[in-house]
DNA sequence: AAGAGACCCTGGATGC
DNA sequence: TGCATCCAGGGTCTCT
């Protein structure tokens, strides 16, 4: 499941490709992928458009067009972007083609059929209600302090929100609270000074790591050119569920919190 | 504000 | 082998 750091390695490897390309034609076939405009109005206005600059905030593609246009991409649980040439044979489950001037083509490709493209002229529309990026120079521990303290929620479903802190998915918030050492249902508001030090310091660490190694490949996420990253290689706890914990040998737990599977040490995340 | 649950989807796993 | 059922997971929505 994409979240920042996988992200963040599939806009690094697309660049190469698609900066400085001019959108030609949208073949749609999954018309509900298109989230604004209506389907119709997006195959239209996208012909002509020349991708500036592709970026990212939180878990969403950010591509900087022509005509002060943006493309806005959430690849969600099993969305896939590449760019191949027009004659590369088709794969199963791509449901938006935007060719380009170039010849070659950008293929949206999703099983599960939860990824949202946006078409618009003011990104805020989509991206206003995002919290910080967890990267960022401002966000400091500080500012996490400052966040923390006037929510009561457990720190799992928290870190889910993507208007707590933007870009943090369940492998990265299970992974951060691993290593912080602090349990899934520990309300934000009980966090001491030192407790919110290590949480800040952990959620940055296992987001580097996961750019670091250029994404978790647990269940289909694959880079742009179909290789695999190897964060998955490096997990501490996330659907490790019954094996030993590496730093104290307990087994981990899994525990359902707001719906989403959540794994922790039962010995070094004490409630 | 918090928490629970439904919904959207499909492939893979599990059960019989 | 085959069929039915369950489940995960990001985000959004409704209800309490």
């Amino acid at each position: 499941m994409p979240e920042l750091p996988e992200v963040e390695t599939s806009v690094r490897a697309l660049r190469d490709s698609l900066v400085g390309e001019t959108f030609s034609e949208a073949r749609i076939y999954w018309p509900r992928h298109i989230d604004r405009p209506d389907p119709q109005t997006f195959r239209e206005r996208i012909v002509g458009l020349r991708v500036e600059d592709i970026g990212r905030r939180g878990k969403y593609m950010v591509f900087s067009l022509s005509d002060d246009e943006t493309l806005i991409i959430h690849l969600r649980m099993t969305g896939h972007l590449a760019v191949v040439e027009y004659n590369a044979p088709l794969r199963d489950h791509t449901h938006t083609i935007l060719g380009l001037a170039s010849g070659k083509e950008l293929r949206f490709n999703d099983t599960r059929k939860f990824g949202r493209l946006y078409l618009v002229r003011d990104q805020e529309e989509v991206l206003g209600k995002l919290g910080p990026e967890p990267l960022a120079p401002d966000f400091t521990p500080e500012a996490l302090a400052t966040q923390l303290e006037r929510r009561s929620m457990r720190l799992k479903p928290l870190l889910l929100d993507q208007s707590f802190i933007a870009g943090v998915g369940n492998i990265y918030a299970d992974e951060a609270l691993f290593h912080a050492g602090l349990h899934p249902k520990r309300a934000a508001d009980s966090l001491t000074k030192s407790e919110i030090n290590a949480l800040h310091a952990a959620i940055q660490k296992v987001l580097r790591m996961g750019i670091a190694r250029e994404g978790a490949s647990i269940d289909r996420y694959r880079k742009p050119d179909g290789t695999r990253g190897d964060m998955q290689n490096a997990v501490a706890v996330f659907r490790r569920t019954d094996e030993p914990c590496y730093h104290c040998g307990a087994p981990i737990r899994r525990i359902v919190l707001g719906g989403r599977s959540t794994h922790y040490c039962p010995e070094c995340q004490v409630l």
